[in-house]
DNA sequence: ATGTATTTGTTGATTTTTGTTGATTTCAGG
DNA sequence: CCTGAAATCAACAAAAATCAACAAATACAT
């Protein structure tokens, strides 16, 4: 690995795009050094290259936190397309937390005259640059591996709002035990998304229904009957008794 | 694909429709290279063409944001980068909300253990997921264009919060009556930020010394002496008296 | 210090893209 | 259904970007 690929890495991301020769300039490099450097990024698909330029494969504003933190991607993406068909424009929502949530929010920027009330910075951030769009940023202090908020005032913010629909997730699907997560500030979270929505929609892609290393502990608040599943694959019948009261959409 | 290929889907959705004599000025290129390097994207659908102009395809409301951005990205970068001789890790920091802003947290990511309170959205989203940041939002409900708050909890929580810099921007510097924006809100969060620092950092590009169409009134706060003034191109002599107190940084 | 391995800059051949020219097509208005 | 202006297209020459190969510079272990 080269010294400059750092460096041409973020140059590349912030701005875009950027010519061979600009880049030599910017690094004071000649142009064949940063061709060299950038072939294997290249090949590796971290940044493209056209004739005349390298690109980023990211939009300038797009977080990193979706591409590195995301496993199952074409998952969560199948499940946020699907959850378009469920939201209309100027439906009122709650979104917690967390990766699915995230492609949720970035599937419903096509959405217009939404009211979305949530404790993820990300999610407030993408949707409130929506023209027509009511946001509303739920708490203060924002954990760092996530960019939500669990402190007081984001509860006192989604008791106030009453929404049509809340978008939960889960880290673990159960047979047993039902929808788990890791921690007690996320069951409180959805409890009070689930209390002050008409309908609840869980997304929980069908890697949640596997075994998993990290074994979370904690229970979800109970669906209502007729709340909404979503997952990308058909319920095997070991979870059937789950989610027989609810609505379960596959998104293929 | 050409390395015009972004910046002409950039311009065509943000302007809704051009004609390619109008982008070939804009790129200073000949219409034949737009007509080359558009073609395919036609083909694609990525954006529709007319006899004598092409037209975004998109829904006309993209966010404004996200345009302004682009502007002057060259030079925002820069300064963005250049604050980075000024932040340490651990520093205390406010930042406002607006495009330099925006590109001075992707700049700011570089950083480990920042405190960082901010109105805007997109801010604390980008640097809430570095790992060690202490990240606060300021304000709940989030105006559109920009995502950024300024209601009274906003305030609340600004003035609560002392760091080491306040990072100010402006719309236009005016000769005669200084750093000027659009809106009262944006000077009070500005004086309210500017409170409760030790250190004002003043980022404006070098576009915003030129005339503007829109023309905006509102004066920013006294800035202090041996605050800091983050710009990219030399200061002209008919300003240097605004500045003449201040620390000048000029990026390159 | 010495030799080896790696990185970097330079050169010239090769490929791709771009601008220009002139012929052809499309469009609006009689 | 013409007609003139504007837009488009095709083709070729000029310009720019890329690549391969080699030499110079640098780093590194012995």
């Amino acid at each position: 690995m080269s010294k400059y690929e750092i460096q041409i890495r973020e140059i590349v991301n912030m701005q875009g795009s950027i010519t061979v020769l600009a880049l030599a300039r910017a690094l004071s490099v000649s142009d064949q050094t940063i061709r060299r450097v950038v072939r294997p990024l290249v090949e590796r698909g971290e940044i493209a290259k056209v004739h005349g330029a390298l690109v980023s494969n990211r939009s300038p504003i797009d977080p990193p936190f979706l591409s590195r933190m995301s496993q199952n991607k074409a998952a969560k993406i199948a499940i946020a397309r699907s959850l378009l068909d469920l939201i209309k424009d100027g439906d009122r929502i709650a979104i917690d937390t967390g990766s699915t949530s995230a492609f949720a929010a970035q599937a419903l920027r096509e959405r217009r005259y939404l009211t979305v009330v949530t404790n993820s910075a990300f999610v407030a951030s993408t949707l409130s640059m929506i023209p027509g769009n009511n946001v509303s940023m739920a708490g203060t202090q924002l954990r760092h591996h996530d960019g939500a908020s669990f402190d007081r005032s984001a509860f006192d913010i989604i008791e106030r709002i009453h929404v049509d629909y809340a978008l939960l997730s889960a880290s673990l699907v159960d047979e047993k035990k039902g929808f788990l997560v890791h921690e007690q500030c996320e069951v409180d979270m959805a409890t009070a998304m689930l209390k002050n929505s008409s309908k609840t929609i869980m997304a929980v892609d069908h890697s949640k229904f596997l075994p998993q290393k990290r074994k979370p502990s904690l229970k979800q608040p109970e669906l209502k009957p007729g709340d909404y599943l979503l997952t990308d694959k058909p319920i095997l019948r070991q979870f059937q008794h789950l989610v027989s009261s609810l609505d379960v959409v596959v998104a293929k």
